[in-house]
RNA sequence: GGGUCUGUAGCUCAGAUGGAUAGAGCAAUGCCCUUCUAAGGCAUGUGUCGGGGGUUCGAUUCCCUUCAGGCUCACCA
């Protein structure tokens, strides 16, 4: 970026600002053409001269500075050649010296993130569509934290609603405690499960699960106790993944955390004169052409999106936050609009600091997930998979591997976690098992593969001794890897911005690339040691980026496999 | 039907605020381990960038339109 402002300052034309100048740098295709360049195209109606002539005449008047080794016209295009072993020494003697800290901030000093994510169900199985918002979520936490904000992680459970009358219906006729104890969720689906196919046949039982539920929401003593054990069961359960995913939560906060906390909001919506009945319910109505959003139903309960706007409210209250990131798939699109409509409706400014963080959804191959037909995928099945499949090709490729077991999970789970975030939040994905399950090219494992190449061949090398002969990097590998190692603060950056953890993927992906390109062209542990100890410096800020890039996705990185 | 998102190689996807011959991975074929980890590297091929207009010196990128698909549109969350 110092670049394109050293070069903005030295070219002069008539009529153009630095700042205008800087605007228009892009990069060449080709590395043999320039590291920037200046399209001469839109001066030539003001300037009466073709494109070309004027590139040329600006290639004999730019007076070069000390960073910019030379400047020539092609074809219209004004390109700068920067002296690359400068740059590269630079990027690798920054990144040294800053080590972890390398891409940190403190822009976000004093600002609280609050992050809505993961957000599991009680007593329903955690499976891979859970995937995406958990991992998303984590990572935009790391991110953020590595830029100076304070993340709050809210895991915002949905531990309300009549299901959970059902639940202890059906728990109440067919369930085991013992069985429960042992197996947990999978127990407690099952009874769900059969408490709907049983209601099919009696009407009666929806009713004693009205009944139920009744009871939870009056505080009965008996119907609380059940429920909150099942809380209890799933949390237990659901920690074993969050543990292997390395993914922390703040608040555990969820829907009935909220009871208390909405009738506020409908006065202050009755109040503001924004409530209005329809069909004996009471809705928010939009003038953007939205359909209005159902605030309260007719019996009197209150519902999702009232419930939205209550937390929004307390989190604005309790954390004073920055931005409030819901990460949450895009079928709620609609509803998250209207939630923050109506925040900016009853005057609250900070309504524009909520954004709805949506991605794409997962399918399994013979169609959507479902979890009353029993076609889901346990999360836990696909990370135990992947890491068996990971045990299995290390007793192939080094059986001799000290911590196979901790090795295999690192790269198994790091393989699932890795395909979630490889690509646009936006995309839809179908799971497959042949996908997640390979191991080459872009992937977790190539990356981690790559970053115990670099571990290796630093404890073959050994310390830095005597001069630094930085010519050792003066190659293309060496300085497209350095480009690649420069671009990692922005893109952190990036991530932020554009709340995407895949930037900081393919960077990372890129680097992983590029530094196998570095290594089989040129050799490390080189004869002499001058040139040695430069080749150990990028090695040693290539293996920095990897693991910190892979700490922010929140995937770990073995030092041998 | 309204709103919204997506459409780039056989498949999965990248393509920052428009810029020089549109890039990766997978899959296929053939090479490269007597020197640093071959879970690696190199080489080979395919593109009406969904279609059609427009703006521009220049459009995969911006605007309009059209086609296809996903999601969503009141008492579930």
């Amino acid at each position: 970026m110092d670049y394109i402002k050293e070069i903005a300052k030295i070219v002069k034309i008539d009529g153009y600002t630095a700042d205008d100048i800087e605007k228009m740098i892009v990069l060449p295709k080709e590395l043999s053409l320039g590291d920037y360049s200046l399209p001469c195209f839109r001066f030539a109606k003001e300037l009466k001269k073709s494109p070309a002539q004027i590139a040329i005449e600006l290639a004999n008047t730019t007076v070069k500075n000390g960073i910019i080794k030379s400047v020539t016209a092609v074809n219209g295009y004004l390109n700068f050649t920067i002296d690359k072993a400068e740059f590269t020494k630079n990027t690798i003697l920054t990144i040294l010296k800053e080590g972890q800290n390398y891409g940190s901030s403190d822009i976000g000093k004093n600002r609280v993130i609050c992050l809505d994510y993961s957000s599991i169900n009680i007593a329903k199985p955690f499976h891979i569509g859970h995937l995406s918002t958990t991992v998303i979520g984590a990572s935009l936490y790391r991110i953020f934290n590595k830029l100076g904000y304070k993340s709050e992680g809210i895991n915002h459970l949905g531990d309300w609603g009549t299901q959970f009358g059902k639940l202890i219906t059906a728990y109440k006729l067919w369930g085991d405690k013992n069985d429960i104890e042992k197996r947990g969720v999978k127990s407690l689906l099952d009874i769900y499960v059969k408490f709907h196919q049983e209601a099919e046949k009696d009407e009666k039982l929806n009713d004693q699960g009205r009944y139920w539920f009744k009871k939870i929401e009056d505080g009965d003593k008996e119907a609380l106790s059940i429920f909150e054990w099942f809380k209890e069961i799933t949390l237990k359960e659901v920690q074993k993944t969050y543990d292997r995913l390395h993914i922390h939560f703040d608040s555990y906060a969820g829907e009935s955390f909220y009871n208390d906390k909405m009738q506020a909001v409908l006065d202050a919506l009755k109040q503001k004169g924004l409530l209005e009945e329809s069909d004996g319910a009471m809705v928010v109505k939009f003038d953007n052409g939205d359909p209005p959003c159902l605030v309260q139903r007719s019996d009197g309960a209150t519902l999702y999106a009232t419930r939205d706007l209550a937390a929004a409210i307390y989190r604005k209250n309790h954390y004073d936050f920055y931005k409030c990131l819901y990460v949450v798939a895009y079928q709620q699109n609609l509803h998250f609009r209207q939630v923050f409509n109506v925040l900016k409706m009853m005057g609250y400014d900070w309504s524009n600091d909520l954004v709805h963080v949506n991605f794409g959804m997962v399918s399994l191959e013979d169609g959507a997930m479902s979890t009353r037909k029993g076609n889901i995928v346990f999360l836990e099945d696909v990370l135990d998979n992947a890491v068996q499949k990971a045990y299995g090709i290390i007793e192939e490729k080094n059986p001799n591997l000290d911590d196979k077991k901790a090795t295999a999970e690192k790269i198994g789970v790091g393989a699932i976690v890795f395909s979630a975030l490889q690509n646009n939040r936006i995309k839809d994905t179908v799971f497959s098992y042949d996908k997640v399950l390979n191991f080459d090219g872009e992937t977790a494992p190539y990356v981690q593969y790559t970053y115990a190449r670099c571990c290796s061949v630093l404890a073959k090398t050994g310390e830095i001794e005597g001069d630094v002969d930085f010519s050792g990097v003066e190659n293309n590998e060496a300085l497209e890897l350095a480009k690649l190692l420069d671009k990692y603060p922005q893109t952190i950056i990036d991530a932020s911005v554009k709340y995407e953890p895949s930037l900081v993927t393919r960077l990372v992906m890129d680097t992983a690339q590029m530094f196998n390109k570095f290594y089989l062209e040129h050799r490390i542990n080189d004869e002499n040691q001058a040139i040695k100890n430069a080749r150990i410096m990028l090695t040693q800020a290539t293996k920095i980026v990897i693991e910190d890039g892979f700490r922010l996705l929140g995937i770990q990185c073995p030092t041998k496999m």
